[in-house]
DNA sequence: AATAAATACATGTACATACACTTAAATAAA
DNA sequence: TTTATTTAAGTGTATGTACATGTATTTATT
């Protein structure tokens, strides 16, 4: 049971915005850093960071190949994460494991565990139902949002 | 001068999502770090980090007046900021002043030196431009940016 | 084939986050 | 007034970020 403040106005106790872009913006940062902080204490249940837990859903996505940690890396959200770190952590729980790579001597590969697969279903499960009763929005408003969001990242300078 | 990658789908190499509300939350990440990357890169020439330029953007709404850490602190955009150890960071460089609270003895307050106010004008001059560059919007997408953005959060449970 | 350049990963450091805990001071309760 | 509670700030630790550097290996160049 939580309540949620709406405003960006009340939850950083300020209106003075340049403009319309410049409130988006900090709207943005604010809301990424509210959608992550609602998911972490959901992933704390089952030992898992935000990090961890992205890291373990590319690993899925291949599962059962293993990848090397460029391509966790190139999928990540944050990109300049330290994956190597991360999958030392995951490797110490026994969520994943990592091995030489046998085609280039550089790489080191990594996969899920039987534990790994375990935790991050139920895990997935609990962050599922989470967004479903945190978030109330039509898919076309999902939609219009995830167009604007591109149209904002969308320029060459 | 750099290109962005637009779509959510090439930054981050996967085009399987649970639904449009699912890439949204995504989306909300990814854009947030991309924001954040982009103005770094602006505020690491003035020595500031982001988190550093944020407190310091406070400290200007009511300057001259002092403010004490917690009233920084339910200002910042990330709740969870350590702002202590950020303001220790700003003191080392003059640019804030801490002092003890006449009224109250557990507080400290905090105000922008003159180097602190003349860093602060400049750096935001930049980011205001590097803002204005690459962000192409018309006020109406930012303002329905900022509607959905809001709608995502609005919610009780 | 020998050397140079590029690549993959690991590591080191400064800064920040998330959260628990400590200490001192202010406020409330007895 | 004395004691208990709450509050403000600071500190400690594990984790993560951002970026520079190191090391081994692969690919390209001569």
């Amino acid at each position: 049971m939580y309540i949620c403040i709406v405003k960006l106005e009340q939850a950083i106790q300020s209106n003075k915005f340049k403009n319309q872009m410049h409130k988006a913006s900090l709207n943005i940062l604010y809301t990424a850093w509210w959608l992550k902080t609602q998911m972490s204490k959901v992933l704390k249940e089952f030992g898992l960071t935000h990090e961890q837990y992205n890291v373990m859903r590319i690993l899925k996505g291949k599962f059962p190949d293993q990848m090397c940690v460029k391509d966790i890396s190139c999928r990540m959200i944050e990109k300049s994460s330290n994956v190597p770190r991360i999958i030392d952590r995951l490797v110490l729980k026994k969520l994943v494991k990592r091995a030489d790579s046998p085609t280039d001597k550089r790489e080191t590969v990594i996969t899920l565990t039987q534990a790994g697969i375990a935790v991050l279903a139920a895990s997935t499960e609990s962050i599922n139902q989470l967004m479903e009763e945190m978030v109330q929005m039509e898919t076309s408003e999902a939609q219009e949002l995830n167009r604007l969001l591109e149209r904002m990242r969308g320029t060459e300078v």
